[in-house]
DNA sequence: TATGAATGAGGGTTCATTCAT
DNA sequence: CATGAATGAACCCTCATTCAT
């Protein structure tokens, strides 16, 4: 019995995992095509193709549902970080490529997005009163790109006088969708990258 | 008659402006508080002390509120910025000045609030769906900054190899609250502005 | 004092009776533009000028607003009644001038407002559950009509195998507006009401 | 496992439909105790028994709910007119037989309450801007009606000198529940609707 | 007496969540 | 497990009525 339960339990697990998958795309969806507002349980049962009550099923709540979508991203993004830093090249190449990852491809769409509402008062409040893994995750990511900038400023590479977190928050809202939302028609956003580059390393360079 | 009547006119013009402050007010403390989903009407009125009702009086409703808030704050940050143009202060100088307007007393609060809830996508697509004059406003905004930006490119003093646009984008997301949420408790607001501006002018600056 | 208080007072009651007349105007007007749903305190007293509160002390309320109203129109076409039923005419004539009355000028009008709102389920439930004087009023007319068609009846000119009572109530709902919402526009209301008495007549006729 | 379904489903299905008519029942109810402004959603649900949002998986809003019970009614009618209109009798009689089931049993009543409220000002104009299947069916009704009033008149039965248009206002109109809402406490309602089809074919018949 | 700002109960509607099937 | 009908609290808004001025 136990040998047919057990890849049976994990091919069950494979499964709930790929549609739990396909709940935060759909999430992601709706995210991105709407805005947080107007997400609905509802819709995304039905992009999912799935009833709504199975949603609860997996996630114990919109919130959770949220928060889950946030992990997800958070988790994919710092994996790109971790192997960046846990690299050969110098403090400047390091902090460019993470930059530039943000705006590349479907993760950056999907840090973008997780910037953007990270970055939003409503959810702020909602979800960081209620999570600690989110919050720890977004230490451990901050915790990273600190120590990036601390060792370029060890170096002399970097300006040591602009405190380093007031280097980090500029960092993120570089990247944050706002920054580009009204020029994105304008420019490609691969040229886009090069330039906030560019202005980002030349702010905090040392003199 | 006349000289009874204009008076009373006033007073009761001037006590209905009082109040529509002091709704505005709540409005502003709730949206700081809980953010932009969590507003009700019903607390609001209850934060005024007033009835739900007294609340439509003063405005046609939720969204008419809600700019009603924007274009207080807009028109306030505006004057600003128009005064500061039209001096003899040098280009450096006038963004300077306006980026520390951004951050100074309860008008700094305010328009980092404007600026946090103008940038936010859910609500840029509610409210400008409707109302123009506020988008109008926006954009003479954004058109005073970006003269001042391409003069301080034609007079040789800022980089001319990042497009205008971008340094527009940088310059609101420095004053956007997101900028400093994280380090607003370890450094205060006013030696935050001094850094902020040391690195966008290192930013912006031509080689 | 007395005889300068006399006259003041009448004078005022004129001017209360001729405010009076023109706020019951006014919601003629509006229920015939916008029918009963849509009445609104706020548009009668725009209408007629004054305050909201104002309309109060003339009317308790607006149910008796609606009832002064309707006492009103009654009470001009029941004079029109008594007239005609205390003239020489037969009582084949006096049946027909009473319809045509209901159908020609400005209390053709109101008749048929009286008669539309009298006979709708939501008024009916309103007033007949307080008000009396109405009702007395209501009866007194149906029993005139009713003379009259007993009158014909004894004759030998109406048909007597139809109860009076019918003969009263089809008296009644040929004036109402609703025999003519449809075809208003295409028959002019003169010859229309000659077509709905021959009808009329030709049915309650004897054998 | 589709012999299971296959019922399942359409016991779904009737219980769905059971609870729709027991909410127009509840309409229908409310709306002969209270006429049509005092209906609320929120009374409806508490008389059927359910949550107030359940409505709204049933009828899309209020206007709907009430077309829905319209249609209802009106379906079931023009069925009955319908098949009179295949027979192989009279005009006389058919028209006759028309009159009395609107007279007749649940039906009779139903359709009375339609056409009394389908004839007031109030729901006309609120209902009719919107829906336009209702208006069709209601003019395949009259058309129905027409052709025989004019059948009638060809056939030298009716009064030519009466335009069909009257006769077929005066016919709607015997039967809105107004004709009978002073006398149905007298004059049982089968003895009733003799009188009223005996006044009605006198009135119209050729002379 | 006239005003109209203020009230607040009540209306229609939505939607996250639950639970019997 | 999956379903989706049912729930009901919460939302925005209206308007008849009141009352301080």
């Amino acid at each position: 019995m136990q040998d047919v339960e057990a890849p049976r339990r994990s091919l069950k697990e494979r499964q709930r995992q790929e549609r739990e998958e396909l709940i935060l795309q759909a999430l992601e969806e709706v995210l991105l095509e709407k805005g947080y507002q107007d997400i609905s349980m509802d819709e995304i049962a039905a992009r999912v193709g799935i009833a709504k009550g199975t949603l609860y099923l997996h996630f114990a709540g919109k919130e959770d549902l949220v928060i889950a979508l946030f992990e997800r991203d958070m988790q994919a993004f710092l994996m790109i970080v971790e192997e960046n830093i846990a690299s050969n090249a110098t403090t400047h190449a390091k902090l460019e490529t993470i930059l530039r990852s943000m705006y590349k491809g479907l993760l950056g769409k999907r840090v973008q997005l997780l910037a953007s509402l990270s970055e939003s008062v409503d959810i702020r409040k909602r979800l960081t009163e209620k999570k600690d893994k989110l919050r720890d995750r977004w230490r451990h990511l901050t915790d990273s790109i600190t120590t990036l900038l601390e060792e370029g400023k060890a170096a002399g590479e970097f300006d040591r006088t602009i405190p380093t977190e007031v280097m980090l928050s500029t960092f993120f809202t570089l990247s944050s969708p706002q920054a580009s939302k009204h020029i994105t028609d304008q420019i490609p956003s691969e040229e886009l990258v090069t330039y906030l580059i560019r202005f980002y390393f030349k702010g905090i360079a040392a003199l």
